[in-house]
DNA sequence: GTTTCATGTAACATTACATGTTACGAATCT
DNA sequence: AGATTCGTAACATGTAATGTTACATGAAAC
C-alpha cells in the first residue's frame, strides 16, 4: 500500500514559497519537487479556496502566501487537502450483516479512531512557523552560505 | 487511497474458524467473504508460518486454528501479515537532501510515529479470545436460532 | 495589440498495487 | 484410481495516485 504524500508535498511547497520574496511559479516549484507544474497547480487548488495561498497569473506570476504562519497547523492544512485518509487499513466492509464481521469491525474502529484523533491533534498542534523555525536552525547548523533553491542538490 | 483490509479480512475467518468444528475449506471461507478461495491460501500463508493456523489437504482437508485465543492479539495477527503500514500518509521522500524537507519529516515522523505507536497498543490489548466473546453476544441479542453460516445474508 | 508568461482545468497516459482468476502440482482421503 | 483440497506461480482486472498533454484564460511587457 502506497502511501499519500500529498501533505508532505504541500508543506514543502509552502516552506519553499516562505522562503521567497514575491511570487514563485508552479514550474519552479515542480523542479524543486521533480514533479510536474500541473501538479503542483492540483494539490494547492485547495489552498488557495480556503485562502491560506494566491495565485496570479501571467508575467511575474506564481504563488504566494496569504496566511499568517503563526495561525496555520498541519492539521489546517491537512484538511484543505479535502482531508484525505490517514489510515492505511480499514474494515472491509461497513454495515455488514454478518455478525462476525460487525464484531470485527467494532474492535477495529475504537482503535483506528483513537489513532486518527491523535494523529489529528498532534498536527493541530506545529504550526507553519515552528516548521520554519525549524528549517531555518537546520539551515543555520549546516552552513547557511548556500543559496536557499540549491539546498535541494543535497 | 484504498485502505488494505487483509486484518479485517483475517479476523473475520479466524473467528468462522473458531465457530467451526473440524477443518473449514478455503472455499467456504472464500464464499463468506464474497473472494476467491487462492485469495484466502495466499493471506492465510502469513499464520499458517507463524503456527497460528494449520492447513491439511485432501478430503476433510482445510483449515483450523492452532493457537490459544486467549493469548493471540490483534497486534500478532497484523504481524504475521508483515505488518504492512498503517498510516495512510508518509514522507514524499525518506533521507532527502533538501533542507526544508528534512524538517517536514521531521516534524511529521513524531506524529506518526505516535499515532502508530498508539495504535499497534490498542492492537495489543485485544485478544481473539475477546473478540469472539463479542461475537457470541452480538448472536446472542440478536437471536442465536439460525445456523452460523447463514449469518452472513444479513 | 500582439507576444510572452503564468495559472486553471479537462482529458488522457502511466504506474503501482491490491485483488481476482486460472492452471497445475502435491498431498491426503475414500 | 479418483476425488478433494491445499500451495503456488502466472496472469488478468480494477482502481487510485501520479504524471503528461493540450488548450483556454488572464496579466504583464514590448
Amino acid at each position: 500500500m502506497k502511501r499519500n504524500s500529498q501533505l508532505s508535498g504541500v508543506l514543502h511547497i509552502l516552506l519553499h514559497m516562505a522562503e521567497h520574496d514575491g511570487p514563485v511559479t508552479s514550474e519552479l516549484l515542480a523542479r524543486a519537487m521533480t514533479t510536474n507544474p500541473v501538479v503542483v497547480r492540483r494539490i494547492m487548488a485547495g489552498l488557495r479556496e480556503q485562502g491560506y495561498v494566491r495565485s496570479e497569473k501571467g508575467h511575474g506570476g506564481g504563488w504566494s502566501l496569504a496566511c499568517d504562519l503563526q495561525k496555520v497547523t498541519l492539521r489546517d492544512i491537512h484538511e484543505a487537502l479535502g482531508g484525505p485518509p490517514l489510515l492505511a487499513i480499514g474494515n472491509r466492509t461497513e454495515a455488514p450483516g454478518c455478525l462476525v464481521e460487525q464484531a470485527v469491525n467494532a474492535a477495529l474502529d475504537t482503535a483506528f479512531r483513537d489513532a486518527e484523533a491523535l494523529l489529528l491533534e498532534r498536527l493541530g498542534e506545529v504550526t507553519l512557523a515552528a516548521l520554519s523555525a525549524d528549517f531555518h536552525k537546520r539551515f543555520a547548523a549546516r552552513g547557511g552560505a548556500r543559496e536557499l533553491e540549491k539546498a535541494h542538490a543535497g
